[in-house]
RNA sequence: CGGGGUGUAGCGCAGCCUGGUAGCGCGCUGCGUUCGGGACGCAGAAGCCGCGAGUUCAAAUCUCGCCACCCCGACCA
């Protein structure tokens, strides 16, 4: 059921997403929807059994959660707000609302501040597979990001920080395991951890084109991070002592950085960028050299908000700045110097129209709190060596969380400890998506003609072509290969189709499982049968008798080279 | 949410500007030929031209509204 396509639609962009079609992994529903069609769900159920047996090694205990969810739960943590944006929801007859779940945090606590009474109890990993429901904005590159999809979510619980840290290794070897098993070359990278609460987290990147997050890799060591939360090591310049005090200087209508580097012949790093923010009820002035771009996640943290605003008309009347012309001189707003800004003399704005001083030292003409707030860029230096920095792209194929106290002390989740006290249930969670991992497999795994699925995720380790199906010695040659192989343990994909050779090649080359296995009426009358491994171009002849042992000990090769 | 684009047969597209019987390629069905890299011939089937209004003798085509999908950005455990 589901037929590979000669053409993929237009709108299919990246290369992967185009095969995912063409393969019949899946087949859109609606945006970001996507049901999986056999030949893919078959992939998905074997990334799945990956991820199981992964968790069961460091002893995750798999249950299931339900997918519609009261509300209650998520009120007791403030994200059933926090997550509208995202969420769906619905109502049951009754008029009680329910989230489809967005994730599980939520769930599996509660259900731990029941069960979970004594120390002794502890520590526990429990996770599922399960639906999650994420109303994202804009779903792209097939199975990549979807609105729909399942997760591997575990939680981890455990009795203090110690336990805590121990989990949350062990769930990141799991995930290094995992993703090498199923081929995809994933690194963890420092990450922020958004609106979750907590302290520290990881992603796993899979360093590709398609990938929608911005990773920033040493060329040198192993520092590595995503961009939200990347540092530098800043050089300081040397320092410059200015010759005298600010001076004003007029600029008529230039408000930009690029329009000063013009008008003043100066670059851009010679300049200060202010920008008035709103944070909470006040103003706050961000404050970067003219070259540096701020770092809205960065930003946020600091600011303690969800979100990063512009000021206003009235904030910039309060502050005393002119839009075009802010400066940190003078201005009435808490001041964020930026730790890239040095200490020399800088054109500023001198919230004044049409005007801006020149020989302003930061620390002598204005103060400002020193804070991290800007973008890394290629071919800065490395925080931990002397290494320099480059930024590719990733997709984030996982991610893992250390809550710590953070969902416990929201929703009450106490264990009696040795000493007769009540101490919060130490959390983390750690979760991996299945459609995305099976995309970005093939994002990672493909050539001209297809897919090249590792053997580990192939829908079929074997692909048996008969060619002409009318030749009922070929036929009968080609079933007795495809039972003797199953009989081993092998999975077989049996192309009895009445098509051409050149449509079943093509077919076996876009479906792309790992050996190809053509019985053929040329080679009935040598008395062989062709095997090809996909990922290579030359075939190997084996005497028909002895072919199906042959192809076994290929597949239970390449298996082992995965396990 | 901002910007851009696209909706015509299962898929890929033309037709729209300049209103007048809905086309092409692939795929699909039948028959025959062919049979190791997306074969050939003949004969066929298949379309609320995204939806709704409007203009007109007449709308795939013009106007207005809506919907859906895709891309870039914003956003995003």
């Amino acid at each position: 059921f589901g037929r590979t396509l000669r053409e993929a639609p237009t709108d299919a962009q990246t290369p992967g997403h185009r095969l995912m079609l063409r393969a019949a992994i899946a087949r859109p529903l609606a945006a970001g929807l996507y049901t999986w069609l056999p030949l893919g769900f078959r992939v998905a159920r074997k990334v799945e059994q990956i991820l199981r047996e992964e968790q069961d090694r460091i002893g995750g205990q798999e249950l299931r959660l339900p997918v519609i969810t009261p509300a209650e739960y998520w009120k007791e943590t403030g994200r059933w707000d926090s997550l509208e944006p995202v969420a769906f929801r619905t109502r049951d007859h009754g008029g009680h609302e329910y989230m489809i779940a967005y994730t599980h945090e939520e769930l599996v606590m509660h259900h731990a501040r029941n069960e979970i009474q004594s120390y002794r109890q502890l520590p526990a990993i429990v996770y599922h597979f399960q639906e999650k429901g994420r109303d994202e904005a804009r779903p792209r590159a097939g199975l990549l990001r979807v609105r729909e999809f399942v997760m591997k979510d575990a939680y981890s619980i455990d009795k203090d920080w110690d336990g805590l840290d121990r989990s949350y290794w062990a769930e990141h070897g799991a995930y290094a395991r995992s993703f090498e098993r199923m081929g995809l070359d994933a690194v963890s990278v420092e990450s922020d951890t958004g609106n979750m609460g907590g302290d520290v987290a990881h992603e796993f990147q899979v360093l590709s084109e398609v990938g929608e997050d911005r990773i920033v890799l040493c060329s040198a060591c192993d520092y590595r991070a995503n961009m939200e939360k990347a540092t530098r090591r800043v050089v300081p310049g040397a320092a410059v002592a200015a010759d005298g005090a600010p001076t004003r200087i007029a600029t008529p209508g230039v408000t930009t950085i690029e329009r000063l580097e013009a008008t003043l012949g100066r670059p851009a790093g010679a300049f200060l960028k202010t920008m008035l923010l709103r944070a909470g009820d006040g103003v706050v002035a961000v404050v970067l050299p003219g070259d540096r771009e701020a770092n809205e996640a960065k930003l946020r943290k600091l600011l303690g908000v969800n979100e990063v605003k512009f000021a206003g008309e009235g904030d910039f009347a309060a502050a005393g700045g002119v839009a075009g012309f802010v400066g940190p001189v003078g201005l009435k707003a808490r001041v964020i110097l930026d730790t890239s800004v040095e200490d020399r003399p800088y054109v500023a704005g001198a919230n004044a129209k049409d005007a801006h001083l020149d020989r302003v030292v930061p620390g002598r003409d204005f103060q400002g709190e020193r804070a991290d707030v800007h973008d890394v860029r290629d071919g800065d230096a490395c925080p931990k060596c002397d290494g320099t920095l480059r930024i590719v792209r990733g997709v984030e194929v996982g991610n893992i969380f250390k809550f710590g106290p953070y969902y416990a002390d929201k929703m009450g989740g106490t264990y009696l400890a040795e000493d007769g006290t009540r101490k919060p249930l130490m959390f983390g969670s750690y979760g991996i998506g299945i459609s995305r991992a099976v995309q970005t497999v093939i994002e990672t795994h493909h050539d001209d003609r297809g897919i090249v699925w590792p053997i580990s995720v192939a829908p079929f380790e074997a692909h048996v072509v008969a060619l002409p199906m009318k030749d009922a010695v070929v036929v009968a040659a080609a079933e007795r290969v495809v039972a003797d192989l199953e009989a081993q343990g092998v999975e077989v994909l049996y192309d009895d189709r009445d098509e051409s050779a050149g449509v079943k090649f093509a077919d076996a080359d876009l479906i792309g499982i790992p050996f190809r296995v053509t019985v053929s009426a040329r080679g009935m009358k040598a008395g062989t049968v062709e095997v090809k491994p996909r990922e290579r171009t030359e075939v190997e002849n084996v005497p028909a008798a002895d072919a199906a042992e042959r192809i076994t000990g290929l597949v239970r090769a390449a298996r082992a080279k995965l396990q």
